[in-house]
RNA sequence: GGCGCGUUCGUCUAGUGGCUUAGGACGCUGCCCUCUCAAGGCAGAGAUCACGGGUUCGAAUCCCGUACGCGCUACCA
């Protein structure tokens, strides 16, 4: 047994930020640890330097760290098991291949570029696998040795023998057969000094003492070599599971070209992290109930990896949307306060100068009718600052002849009203209405376009007392002054 | 081309041989509520379960084949 206690990583590789697959495959593996309490750790996958992005892992740790996904062991947290970027790793890498090369497991190959792309080539026209021919399999130590010394470039390769069976056992698709032949003998070490992800992959997982692999679909073409690593390498193999892929709306694999798909994309468009969360758990995944709303805490008690789907998803915006409105109207007042705040803050049109008490009123106003914290004030912008101008075809509707009469009556009857609540500003207006003979809809509609600027959003009455007696008048007077 | 994986409403999905005239959710449409917009409630449209063969008294569910889609096929991960 590896170890009784389940450990998973995520490792993603720096290479600018943190892709939604991405946090769907973290997720997943933190939900598998935490419900079987185990451990969730994060590698840095930084084998690749041409690949590397200046700020990248900070930006991937802080990016985890705001959805919410807390890392047991990484970098900066570092457990007993580190370091855990692959960079800092590469004596270990050399001393395990150097066991794989003393076994016959693997070997030196000196080919240039250009003889491997013509061998890869003329395969191909034959119709064969474009695996590498094996040319310098059986170079003798001599060979090696002098082309080492006069400075010739060489990678380590995996030595696999054709013709035999490979079993990679996934834990969401079963048994699944490869046949040696087709499996290619990947470079293990290249000629910069770094290991590949196959290599470096297996002996981290091994030394780490991970459970279970669990990543995404695209990397089960290559799980053959490292079922044979572990053989090589006389390791236990882990328990396999491979995500199906999350996906653009013409079902091919989730790129930038068709939509963002960086989290901070969507954590700046103002998407709260548990409807993130939320809406990426349930891509793939499902309790096999009617449930769709799920905090962290409640989709590690239910997850499960048999639950977990085979056939890949579209990431759909509509529905994170809808989870979103969903999610923002669970949260409590405290919560979207400062929430608000921040929106606030960065708003260059509008200055923050409100207390507490009155955005509180403007958020209970507000929640029921939006998607996101920033349409408060987006589509609430006159809680924050007077109309500037009048919305065309409200007013061309609802602005009649007699508006400016019934509002100026309706304005001297506020003016009368003594710290008024919501009911004393009804009450006013439809006396109003009764003195002049009119419905009160012909009061209310003038009444929301001169205190708004709009025709839609909370009752207009609580807009009012919201907005307070003093502000209401100088709203009313401003309205008729400009639209007569 | 080769290898692998997959295929239930537009989308996310339930369904593991009879409970299914295939259920839910998002979105869409209509109605109710209503000062507006939302929210909420109700109703509706929307899937011959990719196709073709089997197995079985009975198949979306098991088997085989085909098609289509996707992934992989680097000294990238």
């Amino acid at each position: 047994m590896i170890s009784d206690r389940v450990r998973v990583r995520f490792a993603p590789s720096p290479t600018g930020y943190l892709h939604v697959g991405g946090l769907r495959t973290a997720l997943y593996n933190y939900l598998f640890a935490k419900k079987n309490n185990g451990s969730f750790i994060l590698r840095i996958e930084d084998t690749d330097r041409a690949r590397f992005v200046e700020g990248a892992v900070e930006n991937l740790i802080d990016t985890l760290k705001w959805s919410g996904l807390t890392i047991d062991e990484g970098p900066g947290n570092e457990g007993a098991y580190g370091p855990y970027t692959q960079s800092e790793r590469l004596s270990i890498y050399q001393e395990q291949t150097q066991k794989l090369i003393d076994s016959g497991n693997a070997y030196y190959c000196f080919c240039s570029k250009q003889r491997l792309e013509e061998m890869r080539e003329e395969r191909k026209e034959q119709g064969a696998q474009p695996v590498y021919d094996k040319h310098c399999l059986h170079l003798s130590k001599d060979q090696i040795k002098s082309n080492i010394d006069s400075g010739l470039p060489y990678v380590i390769r995996l030595n696999v023998k054709p013709g035999e069976k490979i079993y990679v056992n996934d834990l969401i698709r079963g048994n699944i057969e490869f046949d040696s032949s087709t499996v290619d003998d990947q470079v293990l070490m290249k000629s910069d000094g770094y290991p590949t992800y196959h290599l470096a992959n297996v002996v981290d997982d091994h030394l780490m003492k991970i459970t279970h692999v669990i990543r995404g679909e695209e990397w089960l073409p290559s799980t053959p070599k490292h079922v044979l690593l572990y053989k090589f390498f006389g390791w236990e193999i882990p328990g396999f599971a491979h995500l199906p892929l999350l996906l653009n709306p013409d079902r091919t694999k989730l790129s930038k070209r068709q939509g963002d798909v960086a989290v901070e994309d969507y954590r700046s468009k103002g998407y709260l992290k548990e409807a993130l969360i939320n809406f990426v758990a349930l891509l793939g995944w499902n309790a096999g109930d009617d449930r769709e709303f799920y905090y962290l805490s409640e989709l590690v008690e239910n997850f499960s990896l048999e639950r977990v789907n085979k056939a890949g998803a579209v990431f759909n915006l509509e529905k994170l949307d809808w989870l979103n409105a969903e999610h923002l109207r669970a949260k409590d007042n405290a919560d979207l306060l400062k929430l608000l705040r921040n929106e606030l803050k960065i708003n260059p049109e509008v200055e923050d100068d409100f207390t507490d008490e009155y955005l509180v009123q403007v958020i209970e106003a507000m929640r029921e009718r939006v998607k996101f914290v920033k349409e408060i004030v987006d589509t609430g912008i006159y809680f924050f600052t007077p109309p500037v101008n009048y919305d065309e075809a409200s007013v061309a509707k609802n602005w009649k002849s007699d508006s400016a009469v019934n509002l100026s009556l309706l304005n001297e009857k506020i003016a009368e009203l003594e710290n008024p609540v919501k009911d004393d500003f009804e009450n006013a207006l439809r006396h109003a209405a009764v003195e002049l003979s009119t419905g009160a809809g012909k009061i209310i509609h003038p009444l929301r376009i001169a205190l708004s600027g709009v025709s839609g959003g909370p009752g207009v009455f609580d807009i009012a007392y919201i907005l307070g007696k003093e502000e209401c008048m100088r709203r009313i007077k401003r309205a008729i002054d400009k639209l007569g």
